[in-house]
DNA sequence: CTTCAGATGCTCT
DNA sequence: GAGCATCTGAAGA
């Protein structure tokens, strides 16, 4: 299976972030592959939407990633103890990028418990299994990502894309979650998802 | 099921 | 110093 190339990247980022749904995810970690399918995800441009970081060509050290070429991942920390996973998109010098927020275990599943939870599988409660991988903060959790890997090139390992595996359904679209300092960027239904 | 408070540290003003 | 693209556990309905 091609890992997901630059041009995948490369194009409009409302179009990337629905396109990425179903997309498959895979983290190599100490030689074991830790992989999710992408089911939610919400886009950020920062030409036009306040709730980017970097909202009208702002640079600064931490949005630096989103000037970079497209396919790259952006790591940031949020709320002092969390790492969000973005994918830059757009043409380079066009600050842009996908939110990964959700992701449903394909395999190492065993392992993102023991990451997430530090116990094995069967232990979680149903309430830890029914809300597995369903936040940015979550994911990158189980799968062992923080800012050490910003500006990672996601054409190669340990990080990457695959394509879609079969169809997917209906796509959902709705705002998008925690910008409500964003003005009028708050209600642009930039977040999408597939049902479970 | 719901709300609520608190954790925790980086980023930019 | 203020605020943040979040999550968790506890408590109530």
């Amino acid at each position: 299976m091609e890992i997901l190339g630059r041009d995948f990247y490369r194009r409009d980022t409302l179009t990337v972030a629905q396109d990425l749904l179903g997309c498959v995810l895979v983290r190599e970690l100490e030689g074991e592959r830790l992989v999710g399918r992408i089911t939610e995800t919400e886009a950020y441009i920062g030409r036009c939407d306040k709730a980017c970081h970097a909202y009208g060509y702002r640079r600064t050290p931490r949005t630096e990633t989103l000037f970079a070429r497209p396919g790259t991942a952006y790591l940031y920390l949020i709320y002092g103890m969390y790492t969000c996973l973005n994918l830059v998109t757009e043409a380079p010098g066009e600050p842009a990028a996908v939110l990964i927020r959700g992701l449903e275990p394909l395999a190492g599943a065993e392992t993102m418990a023991a990451l997430r939870f530090g116990c094995p599988l069967d232990r979680l409660t149903a309430y830890q299994r029914r809300n597995f991988l369903n936040g940015p903060g979550k994911v990158c959790k189980a799968i062992s990502l923080d800012r050490s890997m910003d500006g990672h090139d996601l054409l190669t390992p340990p990080l990457y894309l695959l394509p879609r595996q079969g169809p997917v359904g209906e796509i959902r679209h709705g705002p998008r979650v925690g910008i409500d300092y964003a003005q009028e960027a708050r209600d642009f239904p930039w977040r999408f998802w597939l049902e479970a």
